[in-house]
DNA sequence: AAACCGTCCAACCGCCTAGCT
DNA sequence: CAGCTAGGCGGTTGGACGGTT
């Protein structure tokens, strides 16, 4: 419906005269759909400079983008904004993405206001095609609470464990104990923080399992985290990985929780035993060992004691 | 070489809601 | 108040791509 019935269309192409006779195409203003062009990119990033963004759909005609207000609404939140971060995902991120799913659920847009430049399409993504992959291989259901519990108590232990070993070896400029609120990047450019715990309380998981969709009232148990604006410049076709978890996000301290029941062991809750038994059995790095920042895939021994352990939980 | 397969992600769709008339 | 519209959100899809057979 949205732009498709108005008559007073525009072409980007400069032929006023029009002297053309007007195709049917154009008498009916076809919208394109799919992939965006160069030039449609282009446009769109032209007329948002000089006039903002907003009102998508006058947005489109005035600037001659035969797309739809929402198309280009969603091209510009998830693609051409300038502080929209793409690649891939750190520990850190990971990390977060986590938490903050187990308290909300697919809240994707809520989720994505605590990571700078993240996208809920993105996060979205990630759950998709990485979480929902473990539990896929697990047999489980992700909203099971056989496969919460992995999460809470493998899964993102784990990734503590990665985020502070790499932060041992963190190179000059990102200590990992700073109490700091900026970073500077890899080129120089003062950054905000995520706001993470690792070695004191960590990300707050006052969570349970059972009411990860009921929103909680305590959304400010991440300290909002802003936006890394000035962090790319360079954002058509950006390239991944050109700048280190530890140069991009510091590990900082967190508000705790009032009502947290955290110990500052953060995830390693005491009465978990036979998950802490399993931990010193089987060496679950081979979920996150492989890449840099990549999850993987569950060798076979995992695979099979992790079954076992769900199957008698 | 090419057919097949799995992964990833940009972009779409439908639904919902707030705000305006 | 109802009706309409724009914007926002979550779910889904299709195509590109890389790896494997």
């Amino acid at each position: 419906m949205d732009v498709y019935s108005s008559a007073d269309h525009h072409h980007h192409s400069n032929n006023s005269s029009n002297s053309i006779q007007v195709s049917e195409e154009e008498e009916t203003m076809e919208l394109r759909r799919g992939p965006w062009t160069v030039e449609e990119d282009y446009t769109l990033m032209n007329y948002i400079a000089k006039n903002g963004e907003g009102r998508w759909n006058s947005l489109a005609r005035c600037a001659g983008l035969k797309r739809t207000g929402k198309s280009c609404r969603l091209r510009w939140l998830n693609y051409l904004r300038p502080d929209v971060r793409r690649g891939n995902i750190t520990l850190e991120e990971q990390l977060l993405i986590l938490e903050l799913h187990s308290r909300w659920g697919n809240r994707w847009s809520k989720i994505a206001q605590h990571l700078p430049g993240r996208t809920d399409n993105e996060i979205k993504n990630y759950w998709r095609t990485r979480v929902q992959k473990h539990a896929k291989q697990l047999k489980c259901d992700v909203n099971s609470k056989q496969f919460k519990d992995t999460m809470r108590y493998l899964w993102m232990p784990r990734l503590v464990e990665r985020i502070q070993a790499a932060s041992s070896t963190t190179p000059i400029g990102a200590s990992s104990t700073s109490a700091n609120t900026t970073t500077t990047n890899a080129i120089g450019q003062v950054i905000p923080h995520m706001s993470i715990n690792i070695g004191g309380g960590l990300i707050n998981p006052s969570f349970t399992p059972d009411n990860s969709s009921t929103a909680a009232s305590s959304d400010s148990f991440v300290t909002q985290i802003s936006p890394a604006s000035d962090l790319t410049h360079e954002y058509y076709n950006y390239p991944v990985n050109t700048i280190s978890n530890q140069d991009y996000y510091q590990v900082n301290q967190i508000s705790n929780q009032p009502d947290s029941q955290t110990t500052p062991s953060g995830y390693f809750n005491p009465g978990l035993d036979h998950f802490q038994a399993m931990e010193e059995q089987n060496n679950l790095n081979q979920w996150f060992d492989s890449g840099d920042t990549n999850d993987n895939l569950w060798n076979v021994e995992d695979m099979w004691f992790l079954q076992q352990q769900l199957n008698s939980m």
